[in-house]
DNA sequence: AAAGATTGAACACTCAATCTTG
DNA sequence: CAAGATTGAGTGTTCAATCTTT
C-alpha cells in the first residue's frame, strides 16, 4: 500500500508542477506582450543584456546568463536587430565575435518592462504562496538539479 | 528587513521554478525522441487519445483532456494524420466534427513510450523528492491556480 | 448567431551542417 | 583543429480570419 500511495503522489506532483507552468505561462506572456509589446523571448534576450555591466555583451557569454544554446540566440538576434531593439558592434579583441547592446528603443521598452512583469509574477505566482512554500520550491529545484547531474537515463 | 527578505524569496522561489523547467524537460523530450521516436507534442496528443474509452476521441474534448487550444490541436492533428500517427474519421451525429483515432503504428508507439516516459519522470523528477516535498507541489500548484481565478492583471 | 474546426502568416525552437577566425 | 557564431530546413505555437453546420 505504501508504493501504491508513493506513485499515485508522483503522478500527481508531476502533473501539479505542469498545471503551474501551463496556467501561469499563458497570461504572463500575454500581459507582457499587451502592457511592454515584446515577446517573452525579446523580454529574457533583454534582460540578459541589461545584467552585463556596460550595457552591452558578447553572444557567447549572453547565452550562458540565460540559459540558451548559441544557434537559438543568433536566431532571435537577429529577429530582433531586424526589428530595431538590439544592435551588433564589431568586438576588437576577436574578429570572431562582437557585442550586443541595446538600441534606445530597446533600453526604453526593457526598462519599462522589467518593473511590470515583476509585479505580475508576484501578484501571480508568489503571492499565493507562503514563505515556507517559497522555501520548500528553492530545495525542490535544488534536489531535481542536482540528481541530474547523476542521472543520464543512459 | 521582513520585506526584504520576501522579495528575495519570491525571486528567488521564481528562478528556482524556471530551473525546473529548463533542466528537467529538454533530457525528458531527448530521451523520448531517441527511445520511442515521437516528439513531445506527438507523445501529449497520443496519451489524450489513449485516454478515451473507445480508442478514439473528438478533438473539441481532446482539446479540453490536454488543455490545448483548438487551432494548436487541429495544426498538430494534421501534421501527426500526414505522418501516419492518427487518423480522422467521419462523425455521424455532427457533419461538424469528426474522431480522431490512432493508426496501427500510432498505438504501437503509444504503448511502448507510456511506460519508458514514466519512468523516465520517475527518474529525474519524482525520486529525489520526499513525500512532503510531493505533497507540497500538490498544495502549492492549488494555491496558484486557485489564487489565478481571482486576480486577472486588469 | 453559435459551435466545431481549419487556415495562413508570423514568430519561436531544434538539429545538423557550415563558415570564419584563433 | 577549437571556438564563436550563422544558416536553412523542419517542427511547433499563436493570432486573427475563415468556413461549414447547427
Amino acid at each position: 500500500v505504501a508504493d501504491k500511495s508513493r506513485e499515485k503522489l508522483e503522478v500527481d506532483a508531476w502533473e501539479a508542477f505542469h498545471s503551474i507552468r501551463t496556467s501561469l505561462l499563458p497570461p504572463l506572456v500575454r500581459h507582457l506582450n499587451e502592457q511592454c509589446g515584446i515577446s517573452e523571448a525579446e523580454y529574457l534576450v533583454l534582460r540578459g543584456i541589461r545584467q552585463a555591466t556596460g550595457l552591452e555583451i558578447r553572444p557567447s557569454r549572453l547565452s550562458e546568463v540565460i540559459g540558451w544554446e548559441m544557434d537559438r540566440l543568433s536566431h532571435q538576434i537577429s529577429r530582433m536587430e531586424a526589428k530595431g531593439l538590439v544592435k551588433r558592434r564589431a568586438c576588437p579583441d576577436d574578429a570572431r565575435s562582437f557585442f550586443v547592446g541595446f538600441t534606445d528603443n530597446g533600453l526604453e521598452i526593457i526598462n519599462n518592462a522589467l518593473p511590470i512583469q515583476m509585479g505580475a509574477v508576484r501578484k501571480l505566482f508568489a503571492q499565493p504562496l507562503t514563505d515556507a512554500q517559497l522555501e520548500e520550491l528553492v530545495a525542490i529545484a535544488h534536489s531535481i538539479t542536482s540528481n541530474l547531474q547523476a542521472e543520464n537515463l543512459s
